[in-house]
DNA sequence: CGAGGTCTTGAAGACGATCAACAAACGTGG
DNA sequence: CCACGTTTGTTGATCGTCTTCAAGACCTCG
């Protein structure tokens, strides 16, 4: 396997804290495959106990939720960098499908290298750990604007969130970046309704504050979005700290 | 400090795998205080840089966020044996405070312990790593019931959720237990008002679902409330499995 | 050219929020 | 011991946000 493999980790981590030639070496060994999933695929089934984590390099993936009444809900969206189902590791059991959005390259790391990591390795162990972290801390930010912001303010706080992520490894700049998501997709990430995404959407375009077209976002004026999102980058931790 | 410090550590952790004996001794030692903290008193206090986490060791604590407009949300409630800030140990900042709901015990454990912990030994730190990722998992649940259910079905499942955890380590036995949340902060968990709390409180009694009174809530009837909530307890990993 | 996905618009109705008021329980201090 | 303020739980009425249903426009792709 190659470094470019790990390209959009190596950044990722990179942010946060310093990683040794050592652990790159590491990182890039522990990977057994690549593997392309098209639009719609499902990377990782539900429950089912997997016997590898996925490393995504290509592409927008989702962890998917179904319901009863047959709608589904997304709880977390995957961006290249992402070790999506790192957690599995140590769950065993799934309680929800990774799902592509777009054509995604992933690479598989099996359980049994990640073990050996956390035995031989504790500075790269806390990074994984690290990164299973802000996955959370996203979480809750998501859980906070579900509960207490309107849609216009959630909508808007997910857009903040995503290009603060793309931009962050190198995927976003001056505003724009790639983000090929549907309406349909955005309203389960959201918790809403199509028809109400669609109309907050206008709202933003109406307002100035972004022009989303052709599956790239272009933000016309960052300040008055994160305010009206009550956006705080903070959570993703984006600050070079031992750890 | 004692080993009855960590009793409700050592259950949890021990519904999911083995905790060996040295590895006992090295919770135990870890600790360099205990606190106790009255109710509505600020356990770890946002936007600061924390030198430790914290064990609940007695009592009901929650993640809070404030938002703009004055209201909170509530992203985690926290139980006895619930390591609640242990993600602090690597993300370094805090996104959120953490409340005392009721009189709460808590249990410090340095971060340069915690450290130390990780660089000796590997398998209790795949323990430690798997409690915070529990708590995702908890968070995701969250997502899911805010976004796809309706208030009824998402306060039945937070109720389903609260017995769970609270049964799991022997807090809970024949569908009662002692929990002491007041209406009000049970409506910045779930992000509704307070009144259609209230409301969607008593439509649970009057199903004939459960009786909650004192600060002791009774479930009458579990699998109705399971189904309404479309509960399933499998992403609080509640098997012994080798991590 | 037709099929299917995506985006958009309109209209109706439901669910939950907000405002307001009151009752009950509790602790505190006079 | 009662008076008092405070917190908590309850109820009614009104309002607004968001959902649902339905249909049409636009696009791409076979």
């Amino acid at each position: 396997m190659s470094t470019a493999t790990i390209e959009y980790l190596l950044r990722s981590l990179q942010l946060r804290d310093k990683v040794s030639d050592e652990e790159k070496v590491e990182l890039v060994r522990i990977i057994s495959q690549t593997k392309i999933f098209e639009p719609g695929a499902s990377i990782v089934q539900e429950d089912v106990t997997p016997t590898h984590s996925c490393l995504l390099t290509e592409g927008l993936a989702a962890r998917c939720h179904y319901v009863v009444n047959g709608n589904r809900q997304i709880s977390a969206v995957h961006i290249p960098g992402d070790f999506m189902d790192l957690h599995n590791f140590l769950l065993k059991r799934l309680d929800h499908g990774i799902v592509a959005l777009t054509r995604c390259k992933v690479a598989l790391v099996a359980h049994e290298n990640l073990h050996a990591v956390t035995e031989k390795y504790p500075h790269l162990t806390r990074l994984l750990w690290l990164s299973t972290a802000i996955d959370a801390a996203i979480h809750r930010a998501w859980v906070v604007t579900m509960g207490r912001h309107s849609a216009l303010s959630q909508l808007s706080h997910f857009i903040c969130e995503m290009y603060a992520r793309h931009e962050a490894i190198g995927l976003a700049t001056n505003g724009k970046f790639d983000f090929a998501m549907s309406q349909a997709q955005l309203s389960d990430c959201l918790g809403l309704s199509l028809v109400h995404v669609n109309r907050n959407l206008q709202e933003l375009r109406k307002l100035g504050l972004l022009v989303w077209r052709d599956q790239t976002i272009e933000i016309k004026n960052w300040e008055k979005l994160q305010e009206l999102a009550d956006f705080d980058p903070a959570y993703l931790s984006f600050m070079k700290v031992p750890r």
